[in-house]
DNA sequence: GGGAATATTCCC
DNA sequence: GGGAATATTCCC
């Protein structure tokens, strides 16, 4: 049964990859056309070989975004009428109603465990809320009935500050000035970038310095040597006077 | 079956938790017996109480290596006297003799996947190598026959050079737990001072990094010296004889 | 072989 | 909820 949802993933991805990977590649690189984890207009190929008209190729939702995605669409029920999990009356976000029969029923189906927490871990990664203490009620503002298109928009969230492409770096402190649409969002974004790069600084400094330690230490090294040498030469140099 | 192997490791989890744990963990920190990543000795908790005596605690290898380890005395065969997978004749590394029915039939057994890939991928990740070209034979060190205590002594390798020493992570982090206390009365001014901090750390840091290029412009001319020095030492040797 | 992204687990 | 370690996948 694991089977055949991975089945299907891998056939999207096979089709995906072949196109000509290497052009593919190439021209993202040279266009940062991949900027923004949305739809990206780019080359493609036909059956008389490559040609580079520009068309939409929709990119492939992380495959957890997919998944839930397709267990929801598949609707399994406990008893007649009694869905396992489904999505909410407004279809902006769906309802585990059975928590111990989804984790054990369609869990593995789906993914490579059978448990609840995990899955709610990577709700979390991906940035959805629990939207109600009462019943297990998830909600992300890009996952939304009918808009299976719409994942390709929601993206996981860094855990490392570390990481932080250098392209990203300038646009993001553009952003948090020309941005107004929520002024308080903006400050706050941009002091924690602000705290991590902060972080970041004063971890490489320390670095440095540890460097700049055993360069040190290896100089009076070569020093010590070089006085020896130097006494040695001079010792020499007497004797054989 | 998986279920077998992931329940067996759970038990020795749990086993291990039973110990009283904030205890653990602080006289781990302020010891630092952890540190070295081997045995360690420390409190341990009887059904009297806790009580403060020392025993050696045997900390718990990766699963991923005490599952390989227990895999190969486990010792699946294709056919009467024919492995899939064994210790070499010396002990000291191992042999998948059957890539294929190792990869069906053992590795899901023991792990979330059944990708030959996958498992070497874990193996280089351990610092394991591939010591034939011929067959798919693999050794570490510390992976020996017989030696399953010894796996506590394999480490991963880490990906990141931000894996600082633990006793410089604390310091670092100080200034921005501080920082972190009150962040939300006086945002406005943190954020100065915290641009102000960045800007500081950032010359800082160029400065170090001068310094660093100037050391090692220097190692240079000592090392020259040193060789010149070595040189002309031998010539006036010669030429005083 | 290994870097890096994503997934799963464990822990706070 | 999320940090962080480990596992799995994908790609070079």
């Amino acid at each position: 049964m694991l089977k055949k949802v991975e089945e299907k993933e891998k056939e999207k991805k096979r089709k995906q990859s072949n196109l000509p990977r290497n052009i593919l590649k190439m021209c993202e690189n040279m266009m940062e056309i991949n900027f923004g984890d949305s739809i990206i207009s780019t080359l493609s190929c036909d059956k008389d070989g490559l040609s580079l008209k520009k068309s939409s190729l929709l990119k492939c939702p992380p495959p957890f975004l997919l998944k839930t995605y397709e267990l929801l669409e598949e609707g399994s029920e406990v008893e007649d009428g009694m869905k396992i999990v489904s999505w909410n009356e407004e279809g902006n976000g769906f309802v585990v109603w059975f928590p111990a029969e989804f984790s054990e029923l369609i869990l593995p189906r789906y993914f490579k465990h059978n448990n609840f927490s995990s899955f709610i871990r990577q709700l979390n990664t991906y940035g959805f809320r629990k939207i109600s203490s009462k019943r297990w009620e998830f909600q992300h503002e890009k996952f939304q009935k009918g808009c299976k298109q719409m994942l390709v928009e929601i993206s996981r969230k860094k855990c490392e500050p570390s990481v932080f492409p250098s392209y990203l770096k300038s646009c993001s402190e553009e952003n948090a000035t020309t941005n107004n649409s929520s002024v308080e969002e903006n400050t706050n974004e941009n002091h924690e970038l602000l705290m991590e790069e902060n972080k970041n600084l004063k971890k490489e400094k320390l670095q440095l310095q540890m460097q700049i330690a055993e360069c040190k230490a290896l100089e009076m090294k070569l020093l010590e040597c070089l006085s020896q040498c130097m006494d040695s030469q001079q010792n020499k140099v007497r004797r054989l006077c």
